[in-house]
DNA sequence: AAAATGTGCAACCGCGGATCG
DNA sequence: GCGATCCGCGGTTGCACATTT
């Protein structure tokens, strides 16, 4: 394409901002929104690029951006929400209210990681790097057919699934509403900044195509080297998410419900358990110790990460 | 006390997707 | 349909400050 960036034009400034220039920009969206951000600054009277304005306020002057450090809770969210986006930085910042994503980067990047990797676990894959091999430990039937890997790497799948069918539901939910009323702007804020971003956006969802792209449910079948991937056709996965959705908006906020879905025992308890009312009933305890091994191979990670005795809501 | 090294974070850069004309 | 433009994201850099030698 060979697109200049947008920086490159003469006699725009760079680097820090002043308290005079931060002034400027506060002053100005505060009265007028940020319209188009490549416009704004000569409106603004700032001699800076469009986007190092956008950046310095989603980053810096946006009033509702909480400073200062992390809580527990919020670096549990984290590694949480990484091992199972990756480095999609928005989309996790999306469930973490009043931190950017910059600042979330910077903070994996500076302290979650290296203490991962100071506490043997892969911050890419977050594994621990030393796994048992699974000819040694003895596992029971069902434990036998999963490595950890397949285990995580199958929950992770379901949960991102998950997310997108939830992120899709709500895509079309807005939308729906959309029609009758106009996105809602508050000091350029967007409804869509509550949505992971690497969703597809509303208009492109039909619900034909919605119906299409449900996800298979993940089920663990009888193979050492990974996860074998099959469809519920009975299951409405519609209205149950719909039903779930629901549920969870009536919480505090989708990151809570967001939060429940990979912790509260359904999606990742689901998965790793098979049905607990299942094997509940089965004598072997196999499918019990199925359960009780993954919550505590999940339950190490954080142990790892925080070695206080966890009170986190969260297990 | 000074130099070297490490750390944290704001800001920049380049890319890709979306949108517009 | 296509190129130009805009926007947002993730990776990276650069600098100020802290800590160590």
């Amino acid at each position: 394409m060979g697109r200049s960036p947008c920086c490159d034009k003469l006699g725009l400034k760079k680097g820090p901002w002043t308290p005079e220039e931060d002034q400027k920009l506060l002053a100005y969206i505060e009265e007028h929104g940020h319209g188009s951000w490549r416009s704004l600054p000569e409106k603004a009277g700032l001699h800076r690029c469009g986007k190092s304005c956008r950046l310095r306020w989603t980053n810096y002057l946006r009033p509702d951006i909480k400073r200062g450090k992390f809580n527990l809770q919020e670096e549990q969210t984290i590694i949480q929400l990484h091992a199972l986006l990756g480095n999609r930085w928005s989309a996790i910042a999306t469930h973490l209210p009043k931190r950017t994503d910059n600042e979330i980067k910077n903070y994996w990047n500076t302290h979650l990681k290296k203490r991962l990797v100071k506490m043997g676990i892969d911050p890419v894959t977050h594994k621990p790097k030393n796994e048992t091999p699974l000819s040694s430990l003895g596992l029971s039937k069902n434990a036998a057919i999963l490595s950890h890997t397949a285990q995580w790497e199958s929950a992770r799948l379901e949960a991102e699934a998950r997310l997108a069918r939830e992120s899709k539901l709500l895509h079309l939910q807005h939308y729906q509403t959309k029609t009758s009323s106009q996105p809602h702007h508050h000091h350029g804020f967007t409804h869509k900044s509550l949505l992971p971003n690497w969703t597809t956006k509303p208009h492109e969802v039909s619900f034909s195509e919605m119906k299409e792209s449900i996800p298979a449910k993940i089920e663990f079948v009888g193979s050492s080297t990974g996860v074998t991937l099959m469809k519920e056709p009975e299951h409405d996965w519609i209205n149950s998410t719909m039903h779930e959705f629901e549920t969870t908006q009536m919480g505090e906020g989708i990151e809570e419900g967001f939060t429940g879905l990979l912790l509260g025992g359904d999606s990742i308890d689901r998965s790793f358990s098979g049905d607990k009312n299942e094997t509940a009933g089965e004598s072997s305890g196999g499918d019990c110790n199925y359960y009780e091994d993954n919550k505590n191979y999940l339950d190490s990670i954080f142990n790892f990460v925080d070695p206080s005795p966890s009170d986190s809501p969260m297990f």
